[in-house]
DNA sequence: GTCTATACGCTGATAGAC
DNA sequence: GTCTATCAGCGTATAGAC
């Protein structure tokens, strides 16, 4: 899984090179700072081999995007598979979440720290990929069981995953303290059970 | 306080004819698939102009930057003044912001949609600027005053703004169907009450 | 498949006339 | 202050040897 090592100069197949090479190089300094040959430095390969191996910057950009939302995906899919409750499924990919933020730092960093249109305008949003689609879908099942409240699925995944993904930015910025996994009882507790001491009172403010 | 109009093309101080061009292109393009040339073409004005005026791209980046930061801090301020508990002023706060986003979009974008980091490796950190340490600020009251649940500023700011700015990036990328404003209500009911139907549940899951 | 050397376009920036 | 013409450097991409 872990099939893009960061920082491994060498002894690994040609391509994964490039594409960690690339990857280090893209979150610290952004894609447009990013040339080709710092690339082909990084990564021990001769600029020819970029591009017969992705055809070019932006084909190699779109393989790395590509293969990581797949990585994200598998992600999302074992939170699936282990918890059967939508709020479960939800609260346990949250905590994977925040794990692969301290272990695959730039992985992370690449699906949530950058504008991908800016340099990938024929890919799809991000929030339309295949992992941000199932978790929608996560939330879509646990409104329609009524173990969630709200009705739209945006709305209410906004909610959910938006706390979650601000804490991860939070996180990339060295705007925190601790890892990230020392936060994640407190943001689940006042997720889940609102950010308003009283909810009685609720109705006096909406 | 719109003193940044859009698609304005001409009978405006020639700085502001300039910021104004550069704002809509940057938004629509990215700041690194945008030249001089762009801009000096779209603003109506000479290069020198804008070497005179702002001393480059970077220059007009930034300034441009600090510019909607003000506007932005405006906002905080004024719902800050108009409500006197910290919940009402969040809710103050994020119906301005959905508001803001609808009538001046491209404005919006470029705080909640950019990484300034990439061109402005100077300036400080969105997350670290006035309007949002007056945003956290003003959670860190509601938590103090016991309004708020929760201890620490980051989760709770993340979980209150965070659901809206997840909101206000999605309206951006065109994936919510209404205006914001049609979404405020469900949003904060669910913000401040929580997403969870049982909240007594609660202790189960986490 | 891998590599090096080269060509070409674009971009940021400047100089100097008005 | 505003403008135009021009330059120098970089970055992508290709051609062709090994």
């Amino acid at each position: 899984m872990p099939y893009l090592k960061t920082d491994t100069p060498s002894p690994e197949p040609i391509d994964c090179r490039i594409m960690s090479a690339a990857l280090d190089l893209f979150v610290d300094n952004g894609y447009h700072n990013v040339s080709i040959h710092h690339i082909q430095q990084k990564a021990n390969v001769s600029i020819g081999s970029i591009y017969n191996h992705f055809g070019g910057k932006e084909g190699l950009a779109s393989a790395l995007y590509k293969h990581i939302l797949n990585e994200i995906e598998l992600v999302v899919d074992d939170a699936i598979r282990a918890e059967t409750s939508p709020i479960m499924q939800c609260k346990h990919l949250i905590r994977d979440l925040f794990n692969y933020t301290e272990t695959h730092r730039n992985i992370i960093a690449f699906v949530f720290h950058a504008k991908h249109t800016e340099f990938l305008p024929d890919e799809p949003h991000a929030c339309d990929s295949a992992p941000f689609v199932k978790m929608r879908g996560i939330v879509r099942q646990g409104i329609d069981c009524g173990e969630l409240r709200g009705s739209d699925t945006y709305v209410v995944a906004s909610v959910i995953f938006g706390g979650a993904i601000r804490m991860i930015q939070l996180r990339l910025e060295n705007n925190l303290a601790k890892p990230l996994p020392n936060y994640l009882d407190e943001l689940m507790e006042i997720t889940l059970g609102g950010v308003h001491r009283n909810p009685q009172h609720i109705k006096e403010v909406t």
